[in-house]
DNA sequence: TTTTATTTTCAATAATACTTGAAAGTTTAG
DNA sequence: CTAAACTTTCAAGTATTATTGAAAATAAAA
């Protein structure tokens, strides 16, 4: 396959990814697009490559910047903003799980802590189930919270970062 | 909180949490609903309880069921299908990352191996960075998709299932 | 200060995804 | 076989989300 047959199908499928986990597809697309770039790229050329317009480029391009996945660079002499990915994969997934931590785990946990207080009677089936459901999702989700936590922190013990090597 | 406040507040915030993750919020809603009926309902109970159509409400059930999350249940005598959702959280954690697993990790990493044929010059700087990128996140896939065959056999290694009793 | 380059905003529009409801299909009972 | 109970389908309608593009804002240069 050819470099840029190659390329294509990347922002494709980069793009596909994102949109199945509910990240919009320009923006997965532009990150892929500037994950394989091997220089900066400015807005004029990200709206370009991608047949996007400018104000999509620019929204896309922030909301990439705010979740940690790319910055902006200046190049001495020149008044245009370039933007460029972290290349790192690893800290891609790290920055991922933190802000979806973030954005998604910590509001949930908030939500199962004020459902763990409803009161009723044991001997109600409708109660009971409830009670259940909402309380182990509560474990779950609890220990979810605590072991990206450990991951992200990682390196620290023996124990789990003999895990992430297995994984990264 | 009285238990009926409880339940709406639940189902709305599965539902919430489901479309962040691009599942169907009313699939999402649907699946909560049967979480925390402690008896298995009909199609027409729960287009009832969530006012959604019996069109909707037959295929959601259908997609949940296709996801290994509810399952069809007969009364004797009774010619309604009945519906109920697998209550061990563990479970539809699991069935969930098999799913994901199986819809999406799989055909990303098909693109990924295809992508690596990509052939060219290593001083091309376009091409290494290419490369590297496609290089990099196949072995996080890859790694992730162990990872996960893993987790989900579980049980059988010492050392996973040490990991696992932290997560559950 | 004025001009020019560049970035940002946002109302209007377009694309996508979800839902409805009535008709067609199926299955069981009489 | 026929009717009644129930389930499934899907074209049309609705809601949600993403995108455009031109105008406004900002910032550097002249």
């Amino acid at each position: 396959m050819e470099l840029a047959e190659g390329k294509q199908k990347f922002i494709e499928a980069w793009g596909r990814i994102g949109s199945e986990w509910g990240i919009n597809r320009t923006m997965a697309q532009v990150h892929a697009l500037l994950l394989i770039s091997p220089e900066a790229l400015t807005t004029e050329e990200v709206m370009e490559e991608l047949n996007i317009s400018r104000g999509n480029a620019n929204m896309t391009l922030r909301d990439l910047i705010n979740w940690g996945l790319i910055e902006k660079q200046h190049k001495p002499g020149e008044r245009k903003e370039y933007f460029a990915a972290d290349k790192d994969i690893w800290n891609v997934a790290r920055q991922v799980a933190k802000e979806r931590k973030k954005r998604e785990l910590e509001p949930m946990l908030k939500v199962l802590k004020e459902l763990s207080t409803v009161e009723g009677d044991k001997n109600d089936r409708a109660y009971a189930t409830f009670n259940k459901s909402v309380t182990d999702i509560n474990k779950l989700a609890n220990n979810a919270d605590r072991m990206i936590d450990t991951m992200l922190k990682a390196e620290e013990s023996w124990f789990w970062s003999s895990v992430l090597k297995i994984f990264k």
